[in-house]
DNA sequence: GTTACCAAAATTGGCGCCAATCTTTACATG
DNA sequence: CATGTAAAGATTGGCGCCAATTTTGGTAAC
Protein backbone atom coordinates (compact mmCIF):
# COMPACT_ATOMS: atom_id res chain seq x y z
CA UNK A 1 0.00 0.00 0.00
CA UNK A 2 3.05 2.42 0.75
CA UNK A 3 4.65 2.30 -2.34
CA UNK A 4 2.40 3.92 -5.12
CA UNK A 5 2.98 4.91 -8.60
CA UNK A 6 5.94 6.56 -8.79
CA UNK A 7 4.41 9.58 -11.21
CA UNK A 8 4.44 13.04 -10.14
CA UNK A 9 5.45 13.11 -7.03
CA UNK A 10 5.11 16.88 -6.51
CA UNK A 11 1.86 17.38 -6.64
CA UNK A 12 1.08 14.24 -5.24
CA UNK A 13 2.18 14.48 -1.74
CA UNK A 14 0.52 17.48 -0.95
CA UNK A 15 -3.02 16.10 -2.64
CA UNK A 16 -2.36 12.80 -0.55
CA UNK A 17 -2.56 14.92 2.70
CA UNK A 18 -5.27 17.26 2.22
CA UNK A 19 -7.47 14.30 1.12
CA UNK A 20 -6.80 12.64 4.46
CA UNK A 21 -7.20 15.80 6.28
CA UNK A 22 -10.52 16.09 4.94
CA UNK A 23 -11.08 12.53 4.93
CA UNK A 24 -10.53 13.04 9.32
CA UNK A 25 -7.33 11.06 9.11
CA UNK A 26 -5.46 13.62 10.58
CA UNK A 27 -7.24 14.89 13.40
CA UNK A 28 -7.47 19.20 13.44
CA UNK A 29 -4.92 20.45 15.33
CA UNK A 30 -2.70 17.52 15.47
CA UNK A 31 0.82 17.64 14.54
CA UNK A 32 2.15 16.49 11.46
CA UNK A 33 5.62 14.96 12.06
CA UNK A 34 7.86 14.67 8.59
CA UNK A 35 9.24 11.37 10.09
CA UNK A 36 5.84 10.12 9.93
CA UNK A 37 4.51 11.86 6.67
CA UNK A 38 7.66 10.43 4.89
CA UNK A 39 7.12 7.13 6.20
CA UNK A 40 3.04 7.05 5.60
CA UNK A 41 3.08 8.47 2.13
CA UNK A 42 6.60 6.84 0.97
CA UNK A 43 7.66 10.07 0.16
CA UNK A 44 11.27 12.05 0.89
CA UNK A 45 11.71 14.53 3.45
CA UNK A 46 12.17 17.13 0.70
CA UNK A 47 8.62 16.28 -0.84
CA UNK A 48 6.76 16.38 2.73
CA UNK A 49 8.63 19.70 3.42
CA UNK A 50 7.11 20.84 -0.02
CA UNK A 51 3.77 19.77 0.96
CA UNK A 52 3.63 20.81 3.98
CA UNK A 53 4.67 24.13 2.32
CA UNK A 54 1.91 23.79 0.27
CA UNK A 55 -1.00 23.16 2.67
CA UNK A 56 -0.47 25.97 4.37
CA UNK A 57 -0.67 27.97 0.95
CA UNK A 58 -3.94 25.80 0.83
CA UNK A 59 -4.84 26.80 4.87
CA UNK A 60 -4.89 23.27 5.44
CA UNK A 61 -2.20 23.40 8.18
CA UNK A 62 -0.81 26.02 9.58
CA UNK A 63 3.39 26.68 10.69
CA UNK A 64 4.43 27.19 13.93
CA UNK A 65 8.24 27.94 13.53
CA UNK A 66 10.24 25.53 15.19
CA UNK A 67 7.64 23.83 16.36
CA UNK A 68 6.44 22.02 13.00
CA UNK A 69 3.20 22.28 11.11
CA UNK A 70 0.09 21.56 12.47
CA UNK A 71 -3.63 20.58 11.08
CA UNK A 72 -5.47 23.65 10.77
CA UNK A 73 -9.10 22.20 9.94
CA UNK A 74 -10.67 24.48 7.93
CA UNK A 75 -13.59 25.66 9.27
CA UNK A 76 -17.36 26.41 8.70
CA UNK A 77 -17.21 29.53 7.32
CA UNK A 78 -14.09 29.08 5.29
CA UNK A 79 -15.63 25.84 3.43
CA UNK A 80 -18.73 27.93 3.02
CA UNK A 81 -16.73 30.48 1.39
CA UNK A 82 -14.91 28.22 -0.89
CA UNK A 83 -18.34 26.56 -1.80
CA UNK A 84 -19.50 30.09 -3.13
CA UNK A 85 -16.13 30.20 -5.13
CA UNK A 86 -17.45 27.36 -6.67
CA UNK A 87 -20.56 28.40 -7.28
CA UNK A 88 -19.28 31.56 -9.57
CA UNK A 89 -16.74 29.41 -11.56
CA UNK A 90 -18.53 26.51 -12.09
CA UNK A 91 -21.61 28.93 -13.41
CA UNK A 92 -19.53 30.74 -14.99
CA UNK A 93 -17.98 27.83 -16.56
CA UNK A 94 -21.37 26.08 -17.27
CA UNK A 95 -22.20 29.23 -19.32
CA UNK A 96 -19.31 29.21 -22.04
CA UNK A 97 -19.82 25.33 -22.37
CA UNK A 98 -23.36 26.21 -23.65
CA UNK A 99 -21.94 28.64 -26.01
CA UNK A 100 -20.12 26.30 -27.53
CA UNK A 101 -21.32 22.69 -26.80
CA UNK A 102 -22.32 20.28 -29.84
CA UNK A 103 -24.14 17.51 -30.40
CA UNK A 104 -21.51 14.99 -29.88
CA UNK A 105 -20.71 16.29 -27.02
CA UNK A 106 -23.88 16.23 -25.18
CA UNK A 107 -24.04 12.69 -25.56
CA UNK A 108 -20.71 12.27 -24.66
CA UNK A 109 -21.86 13.56 -21.25
CA UNK A 110 -25.09 12.20 -21.26
CA UNK A 111 -23.36 8.39 -21.37
CA UNK A 112 -20.97 9.69 -18.19
CA UNK A 113 -23.94 10.96 -16.29
CA UNK A 114 -25.38 7.35 -16.87
CA UNK A 115 -22.97 5.81 -16.18
CA UNK A 116 -22.67 7.32 -12.58
CA UNK A 117 -26.73 6.54 -12.22
CA UNK A 118 -25.59 2.61 -13.35
CA UNK A 119 -23.37 2.74 -10.17
CA UNK A 120 -25.68 3.87 -7.92
CA UNK A 121 -26.91 0.04 -7.88
CA UNK A 122 -23.68 -1.61 -8.47
CA UNK A 123 -20.83 -0.05 -7.89
CA UNK A 124 -18.74 0.72 -4.81
CA UNK A 125 -18.20 4.04 -3.49
CA UNK A 126 -14.91 4.41 -5.29
CA UNK A 127 -16.54 3.60 -8.13
CA UNK A 128 -19.14 5.98 -7.37
CA UNK A 129 -16.65 8.68 -6.93
CA UNK A 130 -14.36 8.13 -10.20
CA UNK A 131 -17.78 8.22 -12.23
CA UNK A 132 -18.43 11.18 -10.67
CA UNK A 133 -15.08 12.97 -11.22
CA UNK A 134 -15.32 11.77 -14.93
CA UNK A 135 -18.39 13.76 -15.87
CA UNK A 136 -17.28 16.96 -14.06
CA UNK A 137 -14.12 16.16 -15.45
CA UNK A 138 -15.25 16.14 -18.84
CA UNK A 139 -18.08 19.06 -18.40
CA UNK A 140 -14.87 21.04 -17.34
CA UNK A 141 -12.79 20.27 -20.29
CA UNK A 142 -15.90 21.37 -22.75
CA UNK A 143 -15.20 25.30 -21.22
CA UNK A 144 -13.34 26.77 -24.23
CA UNK A 145 -11.66 29.06 -21.77
CA UNK A 146 -9.04 26.24 -20.73
CA UNK A 147 -7.88 28.96 -17.42
CA UNK A 148 -11.38 28.78 -16.24
CA UNK A 149 -11.40 25.10 -16.58
CA UNK A 150 -8.21 24.11 -14.67
CA UNK A 151 -9.71 27.12 -11.93
CA UNK A 152 -13.01 24.67 -12.06
CA UNK A 153 -11.02 21.60 -11.07
CA UNK A 154 -8.60 22.73 -8.95
CA UNK A 155 -11.36 24.19 -6.58
CA UNK A 156 -13.15 21.17 -6.97
CA UNK A 157 -10.56 19.83 -4.82
CA UNK A 158 -10.13 22.09 -2.20
CA UNK A 159 -13.28 22.00 -0.02
CA UNK A 160 -14.16 18.85 1.33
CA UNK A 161 -14.98 15.93 -1.43
CA UNK A 162 -18.85 15.22 -1.30
CA UNK A 163 -18.20 11.35 -1.51
CA UNK A 164 -16.57 11.68 2.02
CA UNK A 165 -19.12 14.54 3.77
CA UNK A 166 -22.70 14.81 1.57
CA UNK A 167 -23.14 11.70 0.13
CA UNK A 168 -24.51 10.49 3.12
CA UNK A 169 -27.79 9.32 2.29
CA UNK A 170 -27.90 7.21 -0.86
CA UNK A 171 -31.56 9.51 -1.63
CA UNK A 172 -28.29 12.39 -1.61
CA UNK A 173 -26.54 10.46 -3.98
CA UNK A 174 -29.49 9.40 -6.45
CA UNK A 175 -29.90 13.65 -6.45
CA UNK A 176 -26.77 13.83 -7.77
CA UNK A 177 -27.26 12.00 -10.39
CA UNK A 178 -30.52 13.56 -11.05
CA UNK A 179 -28.78 16.53 -10.96
CA UNK A 180 -25.83 15.13 -13.97
CA UNK A 181 -28.77 13.89 -16.50
CA UNK A 182 -31.17 17.79 -15.50
CA UNK A 183 -27.23 19.85 -16.23
CA UNK A 184 -27.61 17.07 -19.84
CA UNK A 185 -30.75 18.12 -20.39
CA UNK A 186 -30.55 21.82 -19.79
CA UNK A 187 -27.53 21.82 -21.90
CA UNK A 188 -29.19 19.99 -24.79
CA UNK A 189 -32.39 22.77 -24.48
CA UNK A 190 -29.42 25.63 -24.62
CA UNK A 191 -31.55 26.77 -21.15
CA UNK A 192 -29.13 28.77 -19.85
CA UNK A 193 -30.79 29.98 -16.39
CA UNK A 194 -31.51 26.38 -15.92
CA UNK A 195 -27.87 25.16 -16.57
CA UNK A 196 -26.93 27.79 -13.83
CA UNK A 197 -29.77 26.71 -11.28
CA UNK A 198 -28.94 22.93 -11.11
CA UNK A 199 -24.91 23.96 -11.33
CA UNK A 200 -25.43 25.69 -8.24
CA UNK A 201 -27.83 23.36 -6.20
CA UNK A 202 -25.35 20.63 -7.31
CA UNK A 203 -22.35 22.13 -5.40
CA UNK A 204 -24.37 24.02 -2.65
CA UNK A 205 -25.89 20.51 -2.49
CA UNK A 206 -29.45 21.71 -2.03
CA UNK A 207 -32.46 22.25 -3.70
CA UNK A 208 -32.33 24.30 -6.89
CA UNK A 209 -35.83 26.59 -5.25
CA UNK A 210 -33.29 27.45 -2.24
CA UNK A 211 -29.84 28.41 -4.04
CA UNK A 212 -31.49 31.29 -6.00
CA UNK A 213 -29.78 34.02 -3.64
CA UNK A 214 -26.13 33.53 -4.89
CA UNK A 215 -24.90 35.70 -1.87
CA UNK A 216 -25.53 34.02 1.23
CA UNK A 217 -22.15 32.72 2.02
CA UNK A 218 -20.01 35.34 3.51
CA UNK B 1 20.78 47.22 -0.19
CA UNK B 2 20.88 43.74 -0.04
CA UNK B 3 19.88 43.42 3.34
CA UNK B 4 16.37 43.92 4.22
CA UNK B 5 14.67 43.68 7.29
CA UNK B 6 15.09 39.91 8.69
CA UNK B 7 11.55 39.23 8.91
CA UNK B 8 9.57 36.79 7.66
CA UNK B 9 11.60 35.90 4.77
CA UNK B 10 9.36 32.83 3.73
CA UNK B 11 6.54 34.55 2.25
CA UNK B 12 8.72 38.02 1.33
CA UNK B 13 10.62 36.36 -1.36
CA UNK B 14 8.27 35.02 -3.19
CA UNK B 15 6.14 38.51 -3.11
CA UNK B 16 9.14 40.24 -3.84
CA UNK B 17 10.19 38.35 -7.17
CA UNK B 18 6.15 38.47 -7.85
CA UNK B 19 6.43 42.18 -7.72
CA UNK B 20 9.20 42.69 -10.06
CA UNK B 21 7.32 40.33 -12.01
CA UNK B 22 4.63 42.36 -12.95
CA UNK B 23 6.89 45.43 -12.66
CA UNK B 24 8.97 44.30 -15.57
CA UNK B 25 12.08 43.78 -14.35
CA UNK B 26 11.75 40.31 -15.00
CA UNK B 27 10.59 40.13 -19.23
CA UNK B 28 8.13 37.27 -19.61
CA UNK B 29 10.16 33.50 -20.50
CA UNK B 30 12.82 34.54 -18.84
CA UNK B 31 14.85 32.00 -16.96
CA UNK B 32 14.92 32.69 -13.41
CA UNK B 33 18.07 31.26 -12.30
CA UNK B 34 18.37 30.68 -8.69
CA UNK B 35 21.70 32.57 -8.47
CA UNK B 36 21.08 35.66 -10.04
CA UNK B 37 17.65 35.53 -7.84
CA UNK B 38 19.68 34.89 -4.85
CA UNK B 39 22.17 37.54 -5.23
CA UNK B 40 19.79 39.86 -6.61
CA UNK B 41 17.39 39.24 -3.18
CA UNK B 42 19.68 38.92 -0.63
CA UNK B 43 18.42 35.31 0.34
CA UNK B 44 19.42 31.75 0.51
CA UNK B 45 19.27 29.08 -1.94
CA UNK B 46 16.65 27.42 0.20
CA UNK B 47 14.14 30.61 0.01
CA UNK B 48 14.62 30.99 -3.15
CA UNK B 49 13.61 27.22 -3.73
CA UNK B 50 10.67 27.96 -2.19
CA UNK B 51 9.77 31.31 -3.63
CA UNK B 52 10.02 29.62 -7.05
CA UNK B 53 7.81 26.58 -5.79
CA UNK B 54 5.44 29.30 -4.70
CA UNK B 55 5.73 31.14 -8.02
CA UNK B 56 4.61 28.16 -9.93
CA UNK B 57 1.51 27.29 -7.69
CA UNK B 58 0.53 31.03 -8.80
CA UNK B 59 1.14 30.51 -12.17
CA UNK B 60 3.49 33.43 -12.39
CA UNK B 61 6.24 30.79 -13.18
CA UNK B 62 6.92 27.66 -15.06
CA UNK B 63 8.91 24.74 -14.03
CA UNK B 64 10.86 22.86 -16.63
CA UNK B 65 12.69 19.85 -14.65
CA UNK B 66 16.76 19.68 -14.84
CA UNK B 67 16.06 23.27 -17.02
CA UNK B 68 14.54 25.90 -14.56
CA UNK B 69 11.86 28.43 -13.51
CA UNK B 70 11.13 30.40 -16.45
CA UNK B 71 8.38 33.61 -16.27
CA UNK B 72 5.13 32.77 -17.29
CA UNK B 73 4.63 33.93 -20.96
CA UNK B 74 0.84 33.15 -21.75
CA UNK B 75 -0.08 33.94 -25.59
CA UNK B 76 -2.30 36.15 -26.96
CA UNK B 77 -5.37 33.70 -26.85
CA UNK B 78 -4.09 32.88 -23.26
CA UNK B 79 -4.14 36.97 -21.77
CA UNK B 80 -7.61 37.26 -23.63
CA UNK B 81 -9.01 33.69 -20.94
CA UNK B 82 -7.44 35.44 -18.22
CA UNK B 83 -8.85 38.41 -18.76
CA UNK B 84 -12.27 36.61 -19.23
CA UNK B 85 -11.66 34.52 -15.94
CA UNK B 86 -11.30 38.17 -14.05
CA UNK B 87 -14.21 39.65 -15.51
CA UNK B 88 -16.24 36.73 -13.77
CA UNK B 89 -14.14 36.92 -10.61
CA UNK B 90 -14.67 40.83 -10.13
CA UNK B 91 -18.14 40.71 -11.20
CA UNK B 92 -19.08 38.19 -8.60
CA UNK B 93 -16.82 39.98 -6.22
CA UNK B 94 -18.18 43.64 -6.74
CA UNK B 95 -21.77 41.83 -6.21
CA UNK B 96 -20.88 40.59 -2.89
CA UNK B 97 -19.55 43.95 -1.99
CA UNK B 98 -22.26 45.88 -3.15
CA UNK B 99 -24.72 43.66 -0.69
CA UNK B 100 -22.35 44.58 2.37
CA UNK B 101 -20.94 47.72 1.67
CA UNK B 102 -21.92 50.91 3.98
CA UNK B 103 -21.25 54.16 3.58
CA UNK B 104 -17.99 54.72 5.38
CA UNK B 105 -16.76 52.44 3.31
CA UNK B 106 -17.78 54.13 0.10
CA UNK B 107 -16.35 57.13 0.95
CA UNK B 108 -13.17 55.37 1.57
CA UNK B 109 -13.65 54.32 -2.25
CA UNK B 110 -14.26 57.43 -3.21
CA UNK B 111 -11.60 59.19 -1.72
CA UNK B 112 -8.83 56.64 -3.46
CA UNK B 113 -11.05 56.91 -6.66
CA UNK B 114 -10.33 60.75 -5.88
CA UNK B 115 -6.78 60.06 -4.88
CA UNK B 116 -6.31 58.20 -8.69
CA UNK B 117 -7.94 61.18 -10.36
CA UNK B 118 -6.02 63.74 -9.34
CA UNK B 119 -2.50 62.45 -9.76
CA UNK B 120 -3.71 61.94 -13.96
CA UNK B 121 -2.33 65.50 -13.61
CA UNK B 122 0.26 65.90 -11.09
CA UNK B 123 1.92 62.01 -10.65
CA UNK B 124 4.29 59.76 -12.34
CA UNK B 125 3.34 56.85 -14.02
CA UNK B 126 4.55 54.79 -10.93
CA UNK B 127 1.95 56.92 -8.47
CA UNK B 128 -0.40 56.07 -10.63
CA UNK B 129 0.04 52.59 -10.60
CA UNK B 130 0.11 52.28 -6.63
CA UNK B 131 -3.11 54.87 -6.21
CA UNK B 132 -5.32 52.90 -8.76
CA UNK B 133 -3.49 49.45 -7.15
CA UNK B 134 -4.97 50.98 -3.71
CA UNK B 135 -7.99 51.70 -5.13
CA UNK B 136 -8.50 47.71 -6.63
CA UNK B 137 -7.01 46.07 -2.87
CA UNK B 138 -9.63 48.47 -1.10
CA UNK B 139 -12.67 47.04 -3.43
CA UNK B 140 -11.55 43.59 -2.82
CA UNK B 141 -11.17 44.08 1.02
CA UNK B 142 -14.86 44.73 0.85
CA UNK B 143 -15.73 41.37 -0.13
CA UNK B 144 -16.96 39.45 2.25
CA UNK B 145 -15.87 35.94 0.43
CA UNK B 146 -12.15 36.12 1.79
CA UNK B 147 -11.31 33.88 -0.34
CA UNK B 148 -12.86 34.73 -3.46
CA UNK B 149 -11.01 38.60 -2.71
CA UNK B 150 -7.43 36.94 -2.54
CA UNK B 151 -8.11 34.62 -5.96
CA UNK B 152 -9.65 38.26 -7.36
CA UNK B 153 -6.29 39.88 -6.56
CA UNK B 154 -4.04 36.74 -7.61
CA UNK B 155 -5.57 37.01 -11.11
CA UNK B 156 -4.83 40.93 -10.92
CA UNK B 157 -1.35 39.98 -10.98
CA UNK B 158 -1.85 37.72 -13.76
CA UNK B 159 -1.70 39.06 -17.62
CA UNK B 160 0.10 42.29 -18.06
CA UNK B 161 -0.63 45.01 -16.04
CA UNK B 162 -2.72 47.66 -17.20
CA UNK B 163 -0.32 50.37 -16.55
CA UNK B 164 2.14 48.70 -18.80
CA UNK B 165 0.33 47.83 -21.56
CA UNK B 166 -3.38 49.01 -21.34
CA UNK B 167 -2.63 52.97 -20.19
CA UNK B 168 -1.12 53.60 -23.74
CA UNK B 169 -3.15 56.99 -23.64
CA UNK B 170 -4.07 59.74 -21.43
CA UNK B 171 -8.03 59.63 -22.72
CA UNK B 172 -7.67 55.66 -21.42
CA UNK B 173 -6.19 56.53 -18.52
CA UNK B 174 -8.96 59.17 -17.76
CA UNK B 175 -11.04 56.54 -18.34
CA UNK B 176 -10.01 54.26 -15.83
CA UNK B 177 -10.62 57.28 -13.46
CA UNK B 178 -14.08 57.78 -14.96
CA UNK B 179 -15.06 54.35 -14.34
CA UNK B 180 -13.57 54.10 -10.97
CA UNK B 181 -15.87 56.91 -9.64
CA UNK B 182 -18.88 54.99 -11.83
CA UNK B 183 -18.23 51.65 -9.53
CA UNK B 184 -18.52 54.42 -6.64
CA UNK B 185 -21.65 55.76 -7.51
CA UNK B 186 -22.73 52.39 -8.44
CA UNK B 187 -22.38 51.05 -5.37
CA UNK B 188 -23.44 54.20 -3.12
CA UNK B 189 -27.20 53.70 -5.70
CA UNK B 190 -26.71 50.29 -4.70
CA UNK B 191 -27.31 49.69 -8.79
CA UNK B 192 -25.75 45.94 -9.09
CA UNK B 193 -26.59 45.49 -12.98
CA UNK B 194 -24.57 49.04 -13.62
CA UNK B 195 -21.94 47.79 -11.54
CA UNK B 196 -21.40 45.04 -12.88
CA UNK B 197 -21.61 46.43 -16.19
CA UNK B 198 -18.99 49.19 -15.17
CA UNK B 199 -16.08 46.33 -13.63
CA UNK B 200 -16.28 44.30 -16.72
CA UNK B 201 -15.79 47.21 -18.80
CA UNK B 202 -13.14 48.29 -16.71
CA UNK B 203 -11.64 44.67 -16.72
CA UNK B 204 -11.64 44.89 -20.68
CA UNK B 205 -11.05 48.43 -21.30
CA UNK B 206 -13.58 48.68 -23.49
CA UNK B 207 -17.30 50.98 -23.53
CA UNK B 208 -19.60 49.70 -21.28
CA UNK B 209 -21.92 48.90 -23.95
CA UNK B 210 -19.74 46.30 -25.99
CA UNK B 211 -19.26 43.86 -23.28
CA UNK B 212 -22.72 42.90 -22.15
CA UNK B 213 -21.78 39.94 -24.16
CA UNK B 214 -19.57 37.82 -21.47
CA UNK B 215 -18.44 35.23 -23.69
CA UNK B 216 -16.84 36.68 -26.67
CA UNK B 217 -13.31 35.63 -25.31
CA UNK B 218 -12.19 32.01 -25.73
C1' DG C 1 30.64 27.13 -45.02
C1' DT C 2 27.78 24.05 -42.71
C1' DT C 3 26.84 20.20 -39.88
C1' DA C 4 27.81 16.59 -36.56
C1' DC C 5 29.78 15.32 -32.56
C1' DC C 6 32.26 15.47 -28.30
C1' DA C 7 34.13 17.57 -24.22
C1' DA C 8 33.74 21.16 -20.74
C1' DA C 9 31.05 24.30 -18.03
C1' DA C 10 27.00 25.58 -15.78
C1' DT C 11 22.69 24.76 -13.59
C1' DT C 12 19.32 22.32 -11.24
C1' DG C 13 17.71 19.41 -7.65
C1' DG C 14 18.16 15.74 -4.06
C1' DC C 15 20.31 13.94 0.09
C1' DG C 16 22.71 13.78 4.37
C1' DC C 17 24.54 16.18 8.15
C1' DC C 18 24.21 19.31 11.96
C1' DA C 19 22.92 23.39 14.58
C1' DA C 20 18.95 25.66 16.82
C1' DT C 21 14.93 25.10 19.32
C1' DC C 22 11.38 22.96 21.78
C1' DT C 23 9.66 19.08 24.80
C1' DT C 24 10.26 15.71 28.11
C1' DT C 25 12.36 13.43 31.76
C1' DA C 26 15.08 13.15 35.81
C1' DC C 27 16.61 15.14 39.81
C1' DA C 28 17.20 18.09 43.57
C1' DT C 29 15.29 21.36 46.77
C1' DG C 30 11.98 23.42 49.71
C1' DC D 1 4.51 16.00 47.72
C1' DA D 2 4.89 19.97 44.87
C1' DT D 3 7.94 22.87 42.33
C1' DG D 4 11.81 24.67 40.03
C1' DT D 5 15.85 23.47 37.37
C1' DA D 6 18.96 21.20 34.49
C1' DA D 7 20.22 17.59 31.38
C1' DA D 8 18.67 14.45 27.68
C1' DG D 9 15.91 13.47 23.75
C1' DA D 10 13.32 14.63 19.73
C1' DT D 11 12.07 17.52 15.93
C1' DT D 12 12.52 21.05 12.78
C1' DG D 13 14.95 23.60 9.40
C1' DG D 14 19.12 25.40 7.04
C1' DC D 15 23.46 24.63 4.66
C1' DG D 16 26.85 22.47 1.84
C1' DC D 17 28.03 18.84 -1.15
C1' DC D 18 27.43 16.14 -5.26
C1' DA D 19 25.07 13.55 -8.95
C1' DA D 20 22.13 14.12 -13.04
C1' DT D 21 21.07 16.77 -16.83
C1' DT D 22 21.30 20.37 -20.04
C1' DT D 23 23.64 23.94 -22.51
C1' DT D 24 27.65 25.84 -24.46
C1' DG D 25 31.87 26.04 -26.87
C1' DG D 26 35.12 23.99 -29.77
C1' DT D 27 36.85 20.87 -33.15
C1' DA D 28 36.73 17.88 -36.89
C1' DA D 29 34.59 16.05 -40.94
C1' DC D 30 32.14 16.59 -45.15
Amino acid sequence: MHKGPRREKRNDVADLIARDIQAGVHSRGAWLKQIDLQTHYGATRIEVRRALDRLVLRRLAQHEPNRGYRVYAPDENHTDQIRDVRVVLETAAAERVLETVDAVAIEDLRTLALAFADLLMTGTLLQQYEANLAFHHRMAQLCPNRELADLVLEYRGRGASAALTQWTTRARIEQSAREHMEMVEALAARDLSRLKRVVAAHIRQAEAGEIDAPSSAR
